[in-house]
DNA sequence: CTTGCGACCTGTTGGC
DNA sequence: TGCCAACAGGTCGCAA
């Protein structure tokens, strides 16, 4: 789910929320969405009740020094160095309650059809009680992300081997176009969505971007031209910028953590938008796999 | 090196 | 109305 820009709505929001706070007590409802330190977090995740007991047991009484991010990790630092790595990948949540709104009916019920939801209490898997009374909650339908604890030595050790690429926010437009130029026979979208080669965009900010610099998803890194690759990379900042300003995309599970909607999807121009008219051309947008990815494109005006 | 596909999960949607 | 395949903001491991 949450790209770059969903993430960093959620850092935002939640440092102002815990930044200074005390972990007064952690609830795990499902054991397998627990990693802790430096294990892999497998596909086939297994709970475990050791590693349960250790996660907590190493939470509590922690400090909220600040929250950040990483790619599409919400970091969240302790003043003791140690931190929570959290992955939201395709339906995680974060919602942060106040004490006064705990048993606010707006959680607990299911939006059956309104779209974006906030999850019932099924799909809680982890409950943070800060010392002010406040909590916050891991929700996830489809089970897909997880919460990690790292130690204080072993964060760097963590972020080598996870080997993400660069911020695109941070990136010059030479550093943009030699990070294309390692991966010549790929397609443009591979790359874009490649987190060891930039880190944090998505399927929904990679068509978007690629839609605004009017390259087809599936061309070549090679093929394409020094001025359509400066194009790309400032429409990504555009893009990425604009995004975090509207809070993020909420199509079905992402919301801020106040339980509010990112309104980004209003200007979403291609994403899911494949047999309706290009916002540009009026040609019809179609769409095809790149990279084991749906790709919305305007056969049109992307060459 | 590269792509492609199945897995991991649960829920919603669209076609028949 | 009911069923069932296809698909969904991600990523990994393995085959070819």
């Amino acid at each position: 789910m949450p790209e770059l820009p969903e993430v960093e709505t959620i850092k935002r929001n939640l440092h102002q929320a815990i930044a200074g706070q005390k972990i007064k007590n952690v609830e795990v409802l499902t054991e397998k969405m627990i990693v802790f330190g430096l294990a892999k977090a497998l596909l086939i995740k297994k709970a475990d009740k050791k590693r349960t007991e250790l996660f907590v047991k190493s939470i509590i009484g922690n400090v909220v020094a600040s929250v950040e991010r990483r790619g599409k990790f919400l970091i969240i630092k302790f003043k003791n160095g140690s931190a929570l790595f959290i992955h939201l990948r395709m339906s995680g949540q974060l919602i942060f309650l106040e004490k006064n709104k705990l048993s606010s009916p707006l959680f607990l019920s299911i939006a059956k059809t309104a779209k974006p939801q906030l999850l019932p209490i099924k799909h809680t898997h982890v409950v943070f009680s800060f010392s002010d009374g406040s909590k916050l909650f891991y929700n996830d339908v489809r089970k897909f992300g997880h919460v990690r604890y790292v130690s204080e030595g072993d964060i760097e050790v963590f972020l080598e081997t996870e080997n993400l690429g660069p911020e695109p926010l941070d990136l010059d437009s030479r550093s943009f176009k030699n990070i294309l130029e390692k991966y010549p026979k790929r397609a443009i979208k591979a790359i874009l969505l490649d987190q060891n080669a930039i880190a944090g965009i998505g399927n929904i900010y990679a068509d978007e971007s690629l839609f605004a610099a009017k390259i087809h998803p599936a061309r070549t890194a090679e093929k394409l031209k020094p001025a359509e690759i400066e194009l790309l990379h400032t429409e990504i900042k555009k893009i990425l910028n604009r995004a975090i300003k509207l809070g993020g995309s909420s199509l079905e599970y992402y919301l801020k953590t106040n339980g509010a909607s990112g309104s980004f999807v209003k200007e979403h121009q291609v994403y899911g938008k494949s047999g309706k008219p290009c916002p540009r051309c009026g040609t019809i947008l179609r769409s095809m796999n790149v990279a084991g990815r749906t790709s919305t494109y305007c056969p049109n005006c992307q060459k």
